[in-house]
RNA sequence: GGCAUCGUGGCCGAGUGGCUAGGCGCAGCUCUGCAAAAGCUUGUACAGCGGUUCGAAUCCGCUCGAUGCCUCCA
């Protein structure tokens, strides 16, 4: 039997703001859209913490026996630098500046983008589309809100109209929102532009000659609008309803709203049943910025070339560090907590590792049963990682006591608890052991395990000088030897 | 200015109308030749001011502060 049948998932939905029972309109299958990157310049470690969330997401899914369709876009073309007057395409620009083509941009970051995402252990969505590959699929669209009436063309651009599509939909319902009170808030400094009201939004937009994008249409050669490949890509692989639908908050208005304004427009009903947002990162409790400093790439995390930290963290390290957060929630990186996160990382890997080597007895004085339940409960409450994990360090409390001799387990608990931590933590939260151990390199284990020995005869020989030379020198070479009652063991950090 | 979310102990970060979150750090103890590791024990909280309630950090109001959105943005 599949997990999902005894397990009930709840998610908090940003349509209703309410946690809800999560059903989903095929049983069995999940049909899952999360907007993507816009491949203009490398990956911010934001963004990567929101793919990261849904990363997770997708992982548990999965866990609990779902079939999974998961739709992660690559944005490549269509999304504007400025508003109105030049009308020029991110993609475009970098391309001028930096004197490439236009997909050549694309692909650089692109490469970037998965290059850090393998790094972070990230499992590939089954679908990465790309808006330039869909363009005939927007046209369509656009066509169709033509045709219903809640667009107008004018100049070889056609825009959306949201004050007709209002008079008989609900235009904010997603972010909270009324258009009277958008309205009453308009910036005067609105530039010309052929838009009949500022809050309308462009479904396609005319190129100027010097645009180096463009594709033709029927109302001449231009570009998709920035909100109208999501809608597209995601109907096209997903349904015009599906299950989920992710993103970051930033996304949530103007982008999502439009996304449903499209869908409800075109096809004459709600795209999605449950919005999930992920929420932002911050750098020492401020923005990331480029243009204040505060920022940082994963890239610059994992070297430890940078100004804000004191040394390197591994993808996993930091990955754990997110981990222990909600995902709804702000976080906030700092040095401080990223030290803290792998310490804690470490000891939830060392006591993985001293799992395997434990012996067992005839009863045990860990309730595992009961364990493995509130780990589901924790996930199963709208995927809460940082509860999760807080049950996986009462499991380490107790690995550690059956290890001393101060607890027992039974072989078959032993069992059942390796197989729930190794699902949790390297299936659901997509941890990886790169903290080597014992079962590192043989050569290297043979070697520690060899001066492990000189170092014990050199101890039962009360001669001090030599056994605290071996460990204190292994010690600097980031070799810590651990002695415990059964003996001395080692970890590589 | 408008909308939204949030404000928890030394740091990070869950949660909840009355019952231990967890990690890191600090202190004491056990173990150790000494350490480290591991275990045990302990302290420091719920932005401020009002209100609802038998009882609120948890609900309501106000104030202050932070973050996000309002223009492309995960």
């Amino acid at each position: 039997m599949q997990l999902y049948k005894s397990q009930t998932l709840k998610v908090y939905n940003s349509l209703t703001g309410k946690k809800e029972v999560f059903k989903p309109i095929n049983e069995g299958h999940i049909g899952m859209y999360v907007c993507g990157p816009t491949v203009y310049s490398n990956v911010h470690l934001g963004n990567c913490r929101t793919f990261m969330s849904f990363d997770m997401i997708f992982r548990y899914l999965k866990h609990l026996g779902y079939k999974v369709r998961y739709v992660r876009n690559i944005t490549d073309a269509g999304h504007l630098v400025d508003d109105a007057e030049d009308g020029e395409d991110k993609i475009a620009k970098k391309a001028r500046l930096e004197q490439l083509e236009p997909m050549e941009v694309v692909q650089r970051y692109t490469v970037d983008f998965h290059n850090i995402l393998e790094k972070f252990n990230f499992l590939p969505p089954s679908i990465e589309p790309t808006a330039t590959g869909h363009i005939i699929e927007q046209i369509e669209i656009i066509k169709e809100i033509l045709d219903k009436g809640y667009a107008y063309e004018i100049n070889g651009s056609v825009y959306f109209d949201v004050k007709k599509f209002n008079e008989s939909h609900d235009y904010g319902k997603l972010s909270g929102r009324k258009l009277e009170d958008m309205i009453a808030n308009t910036r005067e400094l609105a530039a010309q532009d052929d838009k009949r009201s500022p809050q309308d939004f462009a479904l396609w937009k005319k190129a100027e000659p010097q645009h180096i994008m463009r594709w033709p249409s029927p109302w001449g050669d231009g570009f998709p609008g920035w909100h109208l490949e999501c809608t597209a890509m995601s109907t096209k692989y997903l349904g015009e309803t599906f299950d989920i639908h992710g993103g970051g908050m930033d996304l949530k208005f103007p982008h999502h709203e439009c996304e449903i304004a499209q869908s409800e427009a075109s096809h004459g009903h709600s795209p999605v049943n449950y919005w999930l947002h992920a929420n932002m990162l911050t750098l020492n409790g401020k923005k990331m910025a480029k243009s204040t400093g505060n920022n940082i790439l994963p890239g610059e995390i994992f070297s430890g070339e940078n100004k804000i930290l004191s040394k390197a963290f591994s993808p996993s390290v930091v990955r754990f560090f997110m981990m222990q957060a909600h995902y709804t929630s702000i976080l906030d990186l700092s040095n401080d907590a990223l030290l803290a996160s792998e310490k804690g990382y470490g000891k939830l890997m060392d006591a993985i590792e001293t799992l395997k080597g434990l012996d067992t007895g005839t009863s045990s004085d860990f309730q595992i049963l009961e364990w493995k339940q509130q780990c589901y409960d924790a996930m199963n409450d709208d995927f809460n990682t940082p509860i999760l994990i807080a049950n996986l360090f009462e499991a380490v409390k107790h690995i550690n006591l059956i290890k001393e001799g101060k607890e027992t387990i039974t072989n078959e608990d032993k069992e059942l608890l390796t197989q729930v931590i190794n699902a949790f933590v390297f299936d659901v939260l997509g941890l990886e052991n790169k903290s080597m151990g014992a079962n590192d390199s043989s050569k290297l284990s043979g070697v520690v395990e060899l001066l492990i020995e000189l170092r014990n005869d050199a101890r039962a020989n009360k001669d001090f000088a030599t056994s605290d030379k071996i460990r204190d020198q292994l010690t600097a070479l980031g070799i810590q030897l651990k002695d415990g009652k059964e003996g001395t063991t080692f970890s590589v950090s």
